[in-house]
DNA sequence: ACAATATAGTTCTAATACGAACTATTTTTC
DNA sequence: GAAAAATAGTTCGTATTAGAACTATATTGT
């Protein structure tokens, strides 16, 4: 009968990352971004460039809809795909001009704009906040796919 | 700066909500589900049924969402809608008997199935988290949309 | 009663999300 | 060095997501 005590943990975390993603999407979506599109942005931003592979495990979006995500990117000229040298499957994705200067419009803005939900919370209770969750991912993570770190033996 | 120290607390957040759903996902798809779909069977299981209204908010999913996801369950067979006696807007949504014996076999599995993940955090700390999940999400709720508390005046 | 407003659900569009199958290229193995 | 296995990215199908427009019915103010 744990559930009585880990489900309504649950439901706040799921809650709180969806409390989270609406705060953040609606002024992202204000500058013609999505989330996704944004955290391509900004993971990109000061860069000289990064494979698909790597973005998806900066950014948490899978491969199958990077694909889409970078598409679009590209189609409003802020990033370029270029083959790799060294790797034949590979293509190294970079912002253009323009993608780096909408980074350097938007991406202080966000932060200035997410700032003030965390005003009540001090660094200390912050700390707390994320080695709790990190061991409650890891948790979710070690049960979930015993292949993952099976891989780094 | 506060951001370096609130960003991996966001992160983590994200990461975190994500493996659960990973985890829980992963498990129900192989009962035939979808997570919503799962969701909305847990929710209406040893009930007499609610409106469209009132699983959006026990859900969480959007009311725009909750149409394509009852229409399926419906076609399954799992549910019926049947137009609500009281009010000529609304709709009384409930578990077919295929339904509910899903619900009985699904969603005790499925609670065993979570349960070992939090093996290793007591419920001291799962009341921990809780709250200072919540006190996050409040945070979140109360600068993202002022206009839900304006209601209240 | 009547007009203005609010609410319950549906529909629509664009963009993800996820898994699986697929192509092209390494890397491994024998 | 050729076959086998692994990897990078794309493509495809189904379902979900958010938001906004829309229909139909209720509620409110006067």
């Amino acid at each position: 009968m744990r559930h009585k005590k880990f489900m309504p943990v649950v439901r706040e975390l799921i809650e709180c990352a969806r409390a989270f993603e609406h705060c953040s999407g609606s002024h992202v979506r204000e500058l013609g971004l999505t989330s996704a599109q944004f955290d391509i942005i900004a993971t990109l931003g000061n860069t000289d460039g990064m494979t698909c592979k790597e973005l998806g495990e900066k950014t948490l979006i899978t491969k199958g809809t990077m694909t889409g995500v970078l598409d679009r990117l590209e189609g409003k000229g802020l990033l370029v795909r270029k083959p790799s040298l060294e790797d034949g499957r590979s293509w190294r994705t970079r912002l253009t001009r323009k993608g780096q200067g909408l980074f350097e419009e938007v991406f202080p803005a966000h932060l200035k704009h997410l700032e003030p939900l965390f005003d009540d919370i001090n660094d200390h209770e912050l700390g707390e906040m994320r080695a709790q969750l990190q061991r409650l991912r890891e948790a979710f993570e070690r049960n979930a796919r015993p292949d993952r770190a099976a891989s780094a033996t």
